[in-house]
DNA sequence: AAGGTTTAAATGATATATAAATATTTAGTT
DNA sequence: AACTAAATATTTATATATCATTTAAACCTT
């Protein structure tokens, strides 16, 4: 059976409940790291350092995490920009609700892919190298989307939980071997 | 004979004559619940909680209720608009003349419809999803407008009568099953 | 060496389109 | 100058895109 050389989690992202509505301008006031343009975006942006976050923040309680490298890393910046509010005078009254939505992971396979090739046997396949180099592949199950390069790395977007991550390289791993269009 | 599996009329306007003319100043100044900045718009906005429903109101003595569930409630509405006016002062002299102008309903077809093969066989159609992702048919008889999407979920406006909207909603259906864009 | 190309996901406001009455101003056309 | 047409505002369902955030891959153009 193949194994992928690597894999790595590179964005992880959660969405989060409060049940409580904000009010982000005293938010932007007191807090430093923020950025807060109502004309150009509804939610305001609060960067951490650690974990290296950046946080979109509404006026209904719900947050947007984008940037951790890990589910556990996206909990901890929740918890902490929590923490911070509170710290400063806002009350928070409930604990986060916090769902992971979405986890990017790279990986490399370790050997080159002819991606013509592959466009041409593979199904749920687009490949338009003047738009974009790499062939998008679009699995079913886990649902996520695979960026695949002639260079044998890969992105792996869409999935829910940092498992379907490795179903799904192992997956496409399979297939090309199965198909020909690799072989080790 | 096909049946749509839910319809709801979601808006009801109607236009009303008291014949004669109106201080608008003068509401704005004893009812709560209004809003006149006449260099922004002439009509005065009055707001109800019971019907919820939004008049527009103007100093020819001339009305326009929207936002009512039923035409019952239309005319609920106007008169407790007419009631209320009397009540701080206001003369009113006639009954309110009251007439729908303008019925919006939403049902639910119960399966989806390709909208692509949809505008290629019906007539009456536009269909540019890039500019609006609903298919718009325009119906002769009864004179209304379905904006029909994807989801088998579609819009009808522009009816005079509660009834126009069964006919017109049965109809298009029929029409939907007979060019084969939908079976069941 | 930057920045643009693509993919996924949540958040919420606003825009897109439909009909209808009402009245006022402004813009554009004859 | 007289005329028409559109924008101003109100409501409502429907469903898309946009705005902004993050992140990797690799290829293109500035």
């Amino acid at each position: 059976m193949p194994k992928a050389k690597s894999i790595h989690i590179e964005n992880v992202v959660a969405s989060v409940t409060l049940n409580q509505r904000l009010d982000l301008n005293l938010i932007a006031e007191r807090l430093p790291n923020t950025e807060f343009d109502p004309d150009q975006f509804p939610g305001l942006v609060l960067r951490l350092e650690q974990p290296k976050t950046a946080t979109l923040i509404f006026n209904s309680g719900k947050m947007v995490c984008t940037g951790s490298k890990s589910e556990k890393d996206a909990v901890k910046a929740v918890k902490k920009i929590v923490e911070s509010l509170r710290e400063v005078g806002i009350d928070i009254k409930n604990e986060p609700i916090i769902q992971v939505q979405n986890i990017v992971a790279s990986a490399n396979l370790g050997i080159e892919i002819n991606l013509e090739e592959a466009a041409f046997l593979l199904e749920n396949t687009m490949y338009e190298p003047e738009q974009f180099p790499g062939l998008i592949y679009r699995m079913r199950d886990p649902k996520v989307v695979i960026l695949l390069f002639g260079s044998g790395k890969l992105v792996c977007t869409g999935a829910k939980r940092e498992e379907d991550v490795y179903t799904a390289v192992d997956k496409v791993m399979e297939i090309l071997m199965e198909k020909g269009i690799i072989r080790e």
